[in-house]
DNA sequence: AGCTAGTACTCAC
DNA sequence: GTACTAGCT
């Protein structure tokens, strides 16, 4: 939702802008933003979670616009969004439904026959999930990106690194879609980036400085600015009935302070004047100036401003609509792409995987993040799948049958039961032109993701696990065609041989030759200590953990397409 | 004039 | 998340 009307109100201050203007410096970017346009490029290969390269179709997209802005010497810093705030206004089962209801009438479509019709309901029903970021993840760091996942809010964070200086790893601008940036205080902020680079540019001090220029913000600081996002109506809290944008401008403009404003809007609006809005407006206020954020020279959260003296006051208990506090290894681990912000359950050193949460209620964004209904994830891209004819792809016959067992697990998302299909993460979009990957890069993130892996939480109550996972050892690397299948059984619920049937039936497909020579096993108990720092009580649990590897070496070579930084131009 | 709520859109072969 | 708009106060 953002702040409502923002941006149209803001219109005269918005400015069309080249990102050529920022060559040399670091930018922010708010990951989510591409991430939710490049997922309609794929929505039904995500909705569906087809195998094959189309739906990673949202990786090229992010990565094309990584590569535009390093085109023009600009060093990208991609944000992604951790944890929820716990003030987030719960509005979002209504969307929730409604993409439900938009996927299962895709789903009717397609079983028409009615493909144009379906792909058009997918659009409404696709959303982000946090493994189509954790891929994301993965592809940034093997192509070296810098990128940070916040704590909570990556609005935050992007306005957090806005405050530093560029020595201190700041960043001279923040490339999104989200009018929140504006209220928390970014400096500079880019909307509606397009492919060429062209974007609608608004500087948060030309605001503040200009005379003349209608609507005026000439007595207003960014607390007064903040406060009045806040009374428009913003995402931790609704505004008061018939108050928008310009009352509430209005209302900052003639009163000067928040107090004044509150009581002149108590008496004036009566009844319509919930009990609880002072303070609710007050804490919203404290949210856009004081957000945890991650301090990335420290290795540890810290607040976006320090806090003021009457919130260093309250007891640390209610200093928790921050962002609840989470030690300096936990933060850490969530900035890195280690461990998933919400579940805390650490990332295979492949893929994501996890069941739905079983915790009673779980937020809308939760909900959306978490792939509510995209438990299963590939990422097993290879060279030859990349010189696969797009056109034979898609007369695939794969949507008729292997679509309707994929319907039967998205309907049951409890079954405790999933398919990882993995392959080397490093293998980036194939029309992509910046794709460098040094060898010895590769080792090194092989050796960091060894076998501590084998010490990762999952956020289940199965007991008994079998986690059959690829053992990250430094042999994949020389394979890195190769491609890894993972089956992780959580119960016996399931009769899981159709499953694997299909993974054999696809691995055939693809003209994968599993050699069983170099399947490397690893076996053993781990006891695994989740400590929720967000609320939920801590569990210890043990799994049984069982690690394979399989390689094959005689892959076809890698097409050596020479793509040079101009070719992807000329594309363009 | 401004707020509310509903609809349409984001990609790109 | 946004933009646009018809209809209401």
């Amino acid at each position: 939702m953002g702040i409502k009307d923002l941006l149209r109100f803001m219109k005269p201050y918005i400015l069309p802008i080249h990102i050529q203007k920022y060559a040399g410096k670091r930018v922010g970017i708010d990951a989510y933003s591409w991430l939710h346009k490049g997922a309609y490029s794929c929505s039904m290969e995500l909705c569906l979670d087809t195998d094959g390269k189309k739906k990673l179709r949202y990786i090229d997209y992010f990565m094309h616009r990584i590569n535009l802005l390093q085109h023009y010497e600009i060093i990208p810093i991609v944000v992604l969004d951790g944890g929820h705030m716990p003030c987030k206004a719960a509005t979002g089962d209504e969307r929730q439904r409604k993409r439900k209801a938009n996927f299962d009438a895709a789903m009717a479509k397609l079983k028409e026959g009615n493909v144009g019709a379906a792909t058009e309901l997918f659009q409404r029903a696709v959303s982000v999930t946090s493994s189509m970021a954790h891929q994301l993840v993965e592809v940034l760091k093997s192509e070296n990106v810098e990128f940070i996942v916040a704590p909570y809010e990556a609005d935050a964070q992007l306005a957090y690194l806005s405050s530093l200086e560029l020595e201190q790893g700041g960043i001279a601008a923040v490339i999104t879609e989200d009018s929140d940036l504006l209220a928390y205080g970014c400096k500079a902020v880019i909307f509606k980036m397009d492919r060429y680079g062209k974007g609608e540019e608004l500087i948060l001090d030309n605001v503040f400085q200009a005379v003349d220029q209608k609507p005026s913000f000439q007595n207003f600081d960014q607390e007064l600015f903040t406060a009045m996002c806040v009374l428009a109506g913003c995402d931790f809290l609704p505004s008061v009935p018939g108050v928008g944008i310009s009352r509430a401008h209005a209302f900052i403009s003639k009163y000067q302070s928040v107090e004044r404003v509150l009581s002149v809007l108590k008496t004036k609006k009566g009844k319509l004047f919930p009990d609880n809005y002072s303070s609710s407006l007050v804490e919203a206020v404290s949210v856009f100036q004081h957000a945890r954020v991650y301090d990335f020279d420290a290795k540890k959260l810290k607040y976006l401003k320090p806090l003021s003296q009457s919130l260093l006051d309250l007891p640390v208990e209610q200093l928790e609509f921050l962002g609840p506090d989470l030690t300096p290894s936990v933060a850490a681990a969530i900035a890195e792409g280690k461990v998933d912000p919400i579940t805390m359950e650490a990332f295979n050193r492949f893929s994501v995987s996890k069941t739905p949460l079983k915790t009673p209620v779980r937020s809308f964004k939760e909900q959306e993040k978490s792939g509510s209904f995209l438990e299963r994830i590939e990422l097993k891209r290879t060279a030859d799948e990349a010189m696969i004819d797009p056109e034979a792809v898609l007369k695939e016959p794969k949507y008729s049958k292997q679509d309707l067992d994929l319907h039967k697990l998205v309907l049951q998302p409890n079954k405790d039961q999933m398919v990882i299909r993995t392959g080397n993460p490093s293998l980036i979009p194939n029309n992509n032109p910046f794709k460098i990957r040094k060898t010895d890069e590769m080792n090194m993130e092989s050796e960091e993701y060894g076998l501590q892996q084998l010490k990762v939480s999952f956020g289940t109550k199965s007991e008994g696990m079998d986690v059959s996972c690829s053992s990250p050892n430094s042999k994949e690397h020389d394979c890195s065609e190769g491609q890894k299948e993972v089956i992780i059984d959580l119960s016996k619920l399931v009769d899981d041989s159709g499953v694997k049937q299909d993974c054999e039936k696809n691995r055939e497909e693809e003209g994968f030759e599993s050699t069983e020579d170099d399947v490397v096993e690893i076996q053993g108990h781990v006891n695994i200590t989740t400590k929720r720092v967000r609320g939920a009580k801590p569990r210890t649990e043990s799994f049984k953990v069982k690690t394979s590897s399989t390689c094959s070496e005689n892959k076809k070579a890698k097409i050596n397409k020479k793509s040079s930084i101009l070719d992807f131009f000329h594309r363009l």
